[in-house]
DNA sequence: TGGTTAGTCGTTTTT
DNA sequence: CGACTAACCA
């Protein structure tokens, strides 16, 4: 397996000495090297599965490693191997340890909407803004291991003051509802090592070798788990690239990976330079773009797959021009070579560009899927069934008894929920247990107070069959019993009831393979489901259709053709990420866009698009400039200007020639 | 209590 | 222009 290695992924795979950082560039082949070397460790090592663990950001991302080394190594060798993202391990360890923290193991897990709920209920307010920042701040003190207390001694100002004190609400309410947002899933972790020598030795000694991949996106929270679970002994391998960093908004720190070195003086470093994705061209535009920022690591990205075709830039009038001119381009690319339509990805800035794709996509019959955005788990009709389950495992998440009391209708209304809430309140038990106190009872006309009771009784049942009876069933006649298809079908707008019914039974028929492969009860499940969108991607390979995709979520993929579209000022960079300096990550978003092409990369822009209903003028992205200008062939054609001639054959010749002798051929 | 409607508001990226 | 909310009627 080793030949199939280049001399330094081969010597990351190989090296055992210590802390080893491999910089991986884009497409230089960072999943084969951690796949390699997880073979490498359990074959030529003799570790045993079970104390390795590879940890990434997604579990996309992990499911696609754990088929890769599935495709190295027999299953019995690789039983209790641990492939899961930061989120997963975190939820893993707190479920075992959550009696330490004065937790129930049942907790729930709350999602950002149920989360920005309970910020908007603290601050009395309806304001996005507020609470979308609120929220990120609160995040960044979590990312910064700064408790309620903690933040509440710190606090210098009136502002950080009322943060501070938000914060400590916020966590109290959590913590009433038993539940857990997705930054605690991994700072618990750490705050219980370090108040818990003996747990954490637990765990160092079932997870003896880490790998970590996407390592410049961690923060520094992850970071401490990964510094503790690798303990003294610094046994790991962290795969990254700087010049990929996108998350530092949500608190990632390109900063741990100077600090690896800070910490680990003897840390290895390995650098992967050689791409097998992309053409030269495509390479010589990407590095050219990043080669505006700032560098960590000295790095430059080669490949030997030939020179490639020239990038294309269109330019139009309006965005629905733009759509239509990358429609055209791709579809006339498509029909000549005779190709597919999975060998094309169109990436964007942001989610809601992609509407206007879509909609032509549909006029035109192409067909195509669209990752990131709003995931599975997102959708109401799965949120709505899962709220239920969440409930019958934990009775005092009180924002899925809300959400499953209502949903559908059963005749308890707003009134009586904001009864039974204030009553909860006073007597500080969950809405569930409020519901059989007898101070509550006399509080509510028994038409109202019916309803509840039946609801509650019939929790009650589920919560007694979920631990024993197969998940599949159960869940199935749970969904009869509450008549769930009806209610769909009643609500038919604005998406189709067939459309969401049919994502209702793909949410049952993964829950009951789930049960049956694994033997775990409706409960087991629900426990661990929160982390998971799960049907993502499960059709997305088998299926021929265009992938729409923000650059966020196209990172770690490839394509034959890549289209990038809207690249303009205010767009890509980001207009917030102008005012608060951030343009070098935008850049790095660009790279990262760029390097997901494999033969050609089409990148558009408009002069003017609507905003808020007002069109607006537009301005070409300041990354446009910085391609340089012998790749580029300019197309298209914008208000008041001409089409802009291409180079000259004997300018290209010159340039051709020049190309080759830097790629050494 | 629940569904309909007429206003209002405003677009980053995600585990 | 379209999604989402707050008042409004059945």
């Amino acid at each position: 397996m080793l030949h199939l290695l280049n001399t330094p992924q081969r010597e990351a795979v190989v090296y055992l000495g210590g802390p080893c950082l491999v910089l991986a560039g884009a497409g230089s082949g960072k999943t084969r090297v951690i796949t390699q070397k997880i073979a490498y460790l359990i074959e030529k090592a003799g570790m045993n599965a079970k104390n390795i663990a590879a940890i990434t950001f997604t579990n996309k991302a992990a499911r696609e490693m754990q088929e890769r080394v599935g495709a190295l190594l027999p299953k019995e060798m690789l039983k209790g191997l641990t492939v899961s993202t930061f989120h997963s391990l975190g939820l893993k360890m707190l479920r075992e340890e959550a009696r330490h923290l004065g937790y129930k193991p049942q907790f729930s897990i709350l999602d950002s909407a149920d989360a920005a709920k309970i910020i908007s209920e603290q601050l009395v307010t309806t304001d996005k803004q507020l609470i979308r920042s609120s929220m990120s701040q609160i995040s960044m003190l979590k990312n910064d291991r700064i408790s309620p207390d903690k933040a509440l001694a710190m606090a210098q100002s009136e502002g950080e003051l009322q943060l501070a004190k938000l914060y400590r609400s916020y966590q109290d309410t959590l913590f009433a509802y038993q539940a857990l947002d997705f930054d605690d899933l991994i700072r618990l972790p750490v705050d219980l090592f370090e108040a818990h020598p003996e747990v954490l030795e637990k765990w160092q000694n079932r997870l003896r070798y880490l790998l970590v991949d996407e390592y410049q996106d961690t923060n520094t929270t992850q970071y401490q788990l990964v510094k503790l679970l690798a303990g003294v002994t610094g046994l790991f391998t962290a795969v990254g690239d700087d010049d990929q960093s996108i998350y530092a908004w949500r608190g990632a720190n390109v900063d741990n990976l100077r600090l690896l070195q800070e910490d680990f003086p003897k840390l290895q470093v390995i650098k992967l330079e050689q791409n097998y994705r992309s053409m030269a061209r495509i390479l010589r535009c990407a590095n050219a773009v990043i080669g505006n920022n700032p560098k960590l690591f000295e790095k430059k990205l080669w490949s030997d797959l030939g020179v490639g075709d020239p990038i294309m830039v269109i330019e139009s009038k309006t965005e629905e021009e733009e759509a239509a001119m990358v429609l055209d381009h791709l579809e006339s690319s498509r029909f000549l070579s005779n190709g597919k339509y999975s060998n094309y990805a169109i990436l964007y800035r942001g989610n809601h560009q992609a509407r206007i794709i879509e909609k032509q996509m549909w006029g035109r019959r192409i067909p195509y899927v669209i990752s990131g955005g709003q995931s599975f788990y997102d959708k109401a009709e799965i949120k709505d069934v899962l709220a239920y389950l969440r409930l019958i495992a934990n009775e005092d998440d009180d924002p899925a008894f809300i959400r499953s009391v209502t949903t559908p209708k059963r005749g308890v209304g707003n009134v009586t929920l904001e009864k039974l809430g204030s009553y909860a309140a006073t007597r500080n038990v969950s809405f569930f247990a409020a519901v059989y106190e007898e101070g509550f009872i006399h509080q509510v006309q028994a038409a109202q107070y019916e309803p509840l009771r039946l609801f509650c009784d019939f929790i009650n049942r589920m919560q007694d069959r979920a631990a024993k009876e197969p998940a599949g069933p159960l869940l199935n006649e749970l969904l009869l019993a509450i008549d769930f298809e009806t209610w769909l079908y009643e609500n038919d707008e604005p998406r189709p009831a067939e459309a969401k019914w049919k994502n209702v039974q793909d949410l049952v028929a993964w829950i009951t393979k789930k049960g049956e492969e694994d033997d775990k009860s409706l409960i087991d499940i629900v426990q661990t489901i929160a982390l998971i969108t799960m049907l993502e991607g499960r059709d997305e390979e088998d299926v021929d259709a265009v992938k729409l995709s923000t650059l966020h979520a196209s990172k770690g993929l490839e394509y034959p053709h890549v289209f990038l579209i809207g690249c303009e000022e205010n767009i890509l960079p980001h207009q917030n990420s102008i005012e608060s300096n951030m343009v070098e990550e935008e850049r790095r978003l660009m790279y990262v866009g760029i390097t997901r092409a494999q033969r050609t990369l089409t990148i558009s822009y408009c002069g003017k698009r609507r905003r808020a209903g007002e069109w607006q003028i537009t301005e070409p992205s300041r990354f446009l400039k910085e391609l340089p200008p012998e790749d580029v062939i300019i197309s298209g054609r914008l208000a008041g200007d001409k089409p802009k001639p291409a180079m000259s054959k004997e300018e290209r010749k010159a340039k051709n020639a020049e190309l080759m002798a830097r790629i050494g051929k």
